[in-house]
DNA sequence: ATTATATTTGAATAAATGTTAAATTATTCA
DNA sequence: TGAATAATTTAACATTTATTCAAATATAAT
């Protein structure tokens, strides 16, 4: 037989997959970090607080794909666009992964 | 200036990055979720209680990224390659999305 | 209106992933 | 032994996704 009693369904693997993967690269998870301490804030500033050269666009494609899949929520103030996290519970991935050996 | 405090350093955001990288996906999900409770298991087995229909080249595939980038290890005994997680602390990962309002 | 600033969009290229078929490795048994 | 079978991996190609860079849009200031 096919399934044994699993916690989590196929489409709730599937929303998993589709955040994990939202945030899923050393610049969105630095994203994150720093939106953690210092949020909302905007596009620019958010790049310039980047470790790595980091170009505004490709900061851009970032902050609208993690935008369009839920992890972000932004508002438009005036020239500049700002950013805070949705929801804040994702932030406790960091303290999961902190506990793991692989890291 | 760049930094304030952090709990994560550049090389250490991109072990997570490689970490979630190498597990956000439905079907690699579900293979921890099933390593979970039957490990260790062959791949044909492991391929044989995915939900989704599955290759078992696609299979193998997706076992050897997740051993490569150290979430599985593996034994070979006779023909099979037996597969099994190598730090079930990244289970947990599947508790910390539970909680959030994305999932 | 014109200029400056912030951000987004689009198109071209680069990189990663999925798919399928063929190759490898190990086992069984005539 | 060695031909047949079974399990898994590898390789080649197609598709998707990510990155880069240039151009476009939107708001504000002069």
């Amino acid at each position: 037989m096919k399934s044994t009693k699993r916690k989590f369904s196929i489409s709730k693997l599937q929303k998993v997959a589709k955040i994990l993967k939202t945030i899923s690269h050393p610049v969105k998870l630095e994203i994150l970090e720093i939106l953690e301490s210092n949020e909302p804030l905007d596009v620019s500033t958010i790049c310039s607080k980047i470790s790595n050269e980091c170009e505004i666009s490709m900061m851009s494609h970032h902050l609208a794909k993690m935008k369009d899949n839920g992890v972000l929520i932004s508002e438009k103030i005036g020239k500049q666009v700002y950013y805070k996290i949705f929801d804040r519970q994702l932030l406790s991935i960091f303290d999961c992964m902190e506990k793991c050996d692989l890291i």
